[in-house]
DNA sequence: CCGGTTGTTCAGCG
DNA sequence: GCGCTGAACAACCG
């Protein structure tokens, strides 16, 4: 990485895109993705591990591990759906519900890690939100009933801003209701866990609480 | 001590 | 070019 070309260069702006940081630069960003491990700290490095990445302005130094690291030339408005992240002030629930109702063969399992349709969302948030709104993992965005597609798409912002502030409370593990879970805190079944749809992630859910449409019994 | 994973990207293949 | 698979990365938890 040209790093002799950050030299000098004020910070413009900071911004986010689901699970991207993004520093700009005049004339380029830097984006952080943290991935499974990445941290990072300001003005107090970690002792045991080189960063990635620092930066020291006038007033810091931040310090990222573990992280992956790129520099962007573009845009970032031609590169980035900014509606699709759903944190953002910018979230818009009807381009994302138009985006999957062109995908009618879409597992909802598989949706829920799209980042073009929900940035930010991941793993632990597609089984809360699934088990939440009382939907299997393997239904097909087609077979939803327009009502539950619309709850499910409303949940997973919803959520999010309680995973935020659950972590920022060190509680969110306890908040779990299916991720990592044996048992149905529902029905008090043993739930059902598979490595589910095209991303093959794990999925934690339970057979009588949550929906299969389209696949009524005759 | 070991196995698994809150995520993404890339090489290789058919 | 597409879709799929496996590997790579990396730090922490149980």
């Amino acid at each position: 990485m040209p790093i002799q070309r950050m030299q000098a260069k004020m910070l413009m702006e900071i911004r986010t895109w689901g699970k991207q940081l993004l520093l700009q630069f005049s004339g380029f960003t830097l984006r952080i993705h943290f991935l499974l491990f990445g941290s990072y700290t300001i003005n107090e490095p970690k002792e045991n591990r080189a960063p990635r990445l620092s930066l020291t302005f006038k007033n810091g130094t931040v310090y990222f591990y573990a992280c992956s690291v790129r520099l962007l030339e573009e845009d970032l408005d031609d590169l980035y759906p900014w509606q699709a992240d759903i944190m953002s002030d910018d979230w818009n629930a009807k381009r994302t519900r138009s985006l999957l109702l062109e995908q009618p063969e879409l597992l909802v399992c598989d949706a829920l890690l799209t980042q073009d349709l929900f940035a930010g969302s991941g793993n632990i948030i597609k089984n809360e939100v699934l088990f939440r709104k009382h939907l299997h993992p393997l239904n097909q965005i087609g077979y939803l009933p327009a009502k539950q597609l619309n709850a499910l798409i409303k949940d997973v912002r919803q959520y999010a801003f309680l995973f935020l502030k659950w972590k920022k409370q060190y509680t969110l593990k306890k908040h779990w209701c299916v991720h990592n879970k044996s048992t149905c805190p529902r029905c008090l079944i043993p739930l059902k866990r598979a490595y589910l749809g095209k991303f093959k992630r794990r999925t934690f859910y339970c057979e009588n609480c949550q929906v299969l449409f389209g696949h009524e019994k005759k």
